[in-house]
DNA sequence: CACGATTATATGTCTAGACATATAAGTCAA
DNA sequence: TTGACTTATATGTCTAGACATATAATCGTG
């Protein structure tokens, strides 16, 4: 989780702790290394139980602002050697939160037996159907993605059936995949002549590579690759913490 | 913060409980919606006292794996649209965690009073003195991504008289600058002639691109792009819960 | 001086209560 | 039926204790 920035205003004594000491960390009074008082003079000081305090500098650790070491003390952590989160939306909510129009269009949808790539592509061994979907996205009519699927059917037999005609599968599997666990990787191309007349974009021009393989519990579901022109298209990541 | 996947063997007992609610989930035994037992149940199986489960529900709320209602109960949330976790490590420590050798080159190193790009870029109004360094960094003597970095002296003036000629600058204002925010941009280019030359690429060749701004308590301190060849080089992003 | 044993102490976990508060659900009147 | 009021209840916060445990610091000893 991430700490609440303005816990300040909160009426309750832990989070006013430990908005206080957050403070003083955030602003460098406290620099990394620093010890803060121990438990029992913030007890003094906030004339309150121990469980209380207790409370407020847990959540601090959990956020890894502190670190804290028994017998020694709780101290300012050094910052996470530039770590970031990065929110990946889903692209329609991502498109719709811009203030503009979500496109959706549907290019092809194969159910095939799992090829030797497909299984490749899904890190599965034996070979089972799968749903393979083209699709593109645009915000006001701008292609803004075009996106690449694999489903394991094993995994997902509903999507069998699905229609993927009118909502993108990354929605649809939302809906009907709870708590996956999955793995981004990003990266970077140019546009081969398939992939510039889909985006609309030149031959050569840089595209954001996003391929994302999706598990729960060990098993494979999907394998997905989006495209997004590079030159107009970021992605943010905003952070606290160093 | 994350939970720990594997708080199931620690001794303690609501770690135990965190555990077992969050196994139930990741399984999907547990699907979004599902309202999880009331704190009064958990008390009564687990034989122990309202804290103790209030302390396990608690750290999954702050996961955001539950969400909690007064008068209603806890429910399993669902997932959270496809956000995830990148890790942006520390370019040295990146590679020598690959187990390969760090190289690392200063190109230049400039001392300035502040242009209206520099201050543009930078965030800021008035008219300073700034460092602007591009500098190397490679593995194996392969090289690995260059770097672009604009360092606001009114806010850290020891830049100016730093030793950036073997110490990465990166790296020395983690240990100068505690505790920033920053955000990060990514997004994809072609390799320009200067770029190409620099990377050991062909012109035209796909980039990855980071660009990152870093401020403390409001205040900027650097504004950094780093350049990747955007074929060889990928970022991962790994998480856990949709 | 080096190293092992002892001790002191800050954090980690837990209890059995308490009152506060938001709100779902039920009640009653227009 | 609808809206306003009341009530029941699950969570939110807090207390004043307790014992456990890891470990920094001290003390002794060879």
């Amino acid at each position: 989780m991430s700490l609440a920035t303005d816990a300040a205003d909160q009426p309750t004594l832990y989070k006013r702790i430990r908005a206080d000491i957050e403070k003083r960390i955030l602003t460098g009074e406290w620099p990394p290394g620093h010890r803060i008082p121990f438990e029992h003079e913030l007890v003094a000081r906030y004339g309150c139980s121990r469980m209380t305090v207790n409370k407020a500098l847990s959540e601090l650790a959990q956020a890894d602002l502190i670190e804290r070491r028994r017998r020694a003390g709780s101290f300012v952590r050094r910052p996470q050697h530039q770590s970031a989160v990065l929110k990946i939306a889903d692209i329609r909510a991502e498109i719709t939160a811009l203030g503009r129009a979500y496109g959706y269009e549907l290019i092809h949808r194969k159910l095939r037996t799992a090829t030797a790539a497909d299984r490749e592509r899904l890190g599965v061994k034996k070979a089972g159907k799968v749903v393979a979907i083209a699709c593109r996205h645009s915000a006001d009519d701008v292609p803004f993605a075009v996106e690449d699927r694999l489903i394991d059917l094993s995994s997902v037999p509903d999507a069998a059936t699905a229609d993927f005609s009118r909502d993108p599968p990354g929605s649809w599997l939302l809906h009907h995949v709870p708590w996956t666990e999955a793995e981004h990787t990003i990266s970077a191309i140019v546009a081969d002549n398939r992939t510039a007349e889909v985006l609309d974009i030149a031959v050569g021009a840089p595209c954001l590579v996003i391929d994302r393989y999706t598990w729960r519990s060990a098993r494979t579901i999907t394998a997905v690759r989006l495209l997004y022109p590079g030159d107009s298209h970021r992605l943010v990541a905003r952070f606290k913490g160093g």
